[in-house]
DNA sequence: TATTGTTATACTCTATAACTATA
DNA sequence: TATAGTTATAGAGTATAACAATA
């Protein structure tokens, strides 16, 4: 057989162990993550998406509902069936822009900010404990390297603010339900 | 409102951003890593998890079908029919274990250890992009640290080797073929 | 009996398209 | 006309269960 002679790997040898793939590590660690974060999520509707729907909403990032599922990598439409859920849950509310009527912010309730601290300090614990073959400064590495390659730039209070005034400004005076809203057909959470 | 007070998170304070939910981070880069090599992998069967599978293969990770299955983390059913369209694309074959014979090693072929080098070097290029906001010295921390997350041992000749003598082995003497393997029914890669 | 691989079926998730309301 | 949201339908992907072969 003439491939198995000299070199190891068989051609090149340019090519690394398939182990250095980034899209094998990452997936193999999300992989790991959603697994062991599973049972914390799952008393949220839609899971670990649903979480981060919610802690989106919490964090004041209130764009529209595409701007949101853009942001989250998920399809508008299933973000409609989502935040049904969610909203059906009493963990958020989908408010209507004054300024365009076409768009809805989606802002958290109290029992949705409340349900998303408790999440978050379980979820905190148990990404530690995935993140346990690290050192405690390499898991900040880690999110630092990860959270610049997502682009993100921090939502800070500002855009909070803005939630706000857009829930003060809807108390006051309420406008007729904008689209109808029926019920979707069966699209239960579990 | 009570809430918008002092603290500026609305709440305990304690939560993070959302955007420093290691489960959106991973998400989000993988995301980017997918949609950044999705054009490279197009032309394998099975895409990104098909490259994963030949690329175990070459690397002489030659366990059982489950193994191979548990280790890329995919059902062990969705793993006949892609091994199914790899071999019928000419790229692995399944190769009845002689010690165990319920087992099946996968090997690649010359044409399997080609396609993988060729589809190797543009994807490390494609990486190198997505990772481009980070320093070189950071991206391999950033390897390392998924690396040591993911649990790997590197995969080194050894096995490789073991698996050249399986198909060493089986070029001898030919057995009888040995479970029926008719063709699935409607599971075309696109 | 337990396990590997295969096959078929059922289920879940996601994407595509059509519709309404608003700009 | 273009866009946000909704809804239904179709499609892809995945899991569940039953079977044959081997240990």
């Amino acid at each position: 057989m003439a491939t198995a002679g000299g070199s190891a790997a068989g051609s090149a040898g340019a090519h690394a162990s398939f182990t250095s793939d980034l899209g094998y590590l990452l997936g193999t660690v999300l992989r790991t993550y959603l697994k062991a974060t599973d049972a914390v999520v799952e008393e949220i509707p839609g899971g670990a998406r649903g979480f981060q729907v919610v802690s989106a909403a919490v964090s004041g990032v209130t764009e529209s509902q595409a701007g949101l599922a853009q942001r989250l990598g998920i399809d508008r439409t299933v973000m409609t069936y989502l935040l049904y859920d969610l909203e059906n849950a009493g963990l958020v509310t989908r408010q209507p822009d004054p300024a365009d009527r076409r768009n809805r912010h989606v802002v958290p309730t109290k029992d949705g900010r409340d349900l998303h601290d408790t999440l978050s300090e379980k979820l905190h614990a148990v990404e530690e404990h995935v993140l346990a073959a690290l050192e405690p400064h390499e898991r900040t590495t880690l999110r630092v390297l990860l959270h610049r390659l997502a682009g993100q730039h921090p939502v800070g209070p500002d855009s909070l603010h803005a939630a706000c005034e857009v829930v003060t400004d809807l108390a006051g005076g309420v406008s007729k339900a904008p689209p109808p809203r029926r019920r979707p057909k069966a699209r239960s959470s579990k």
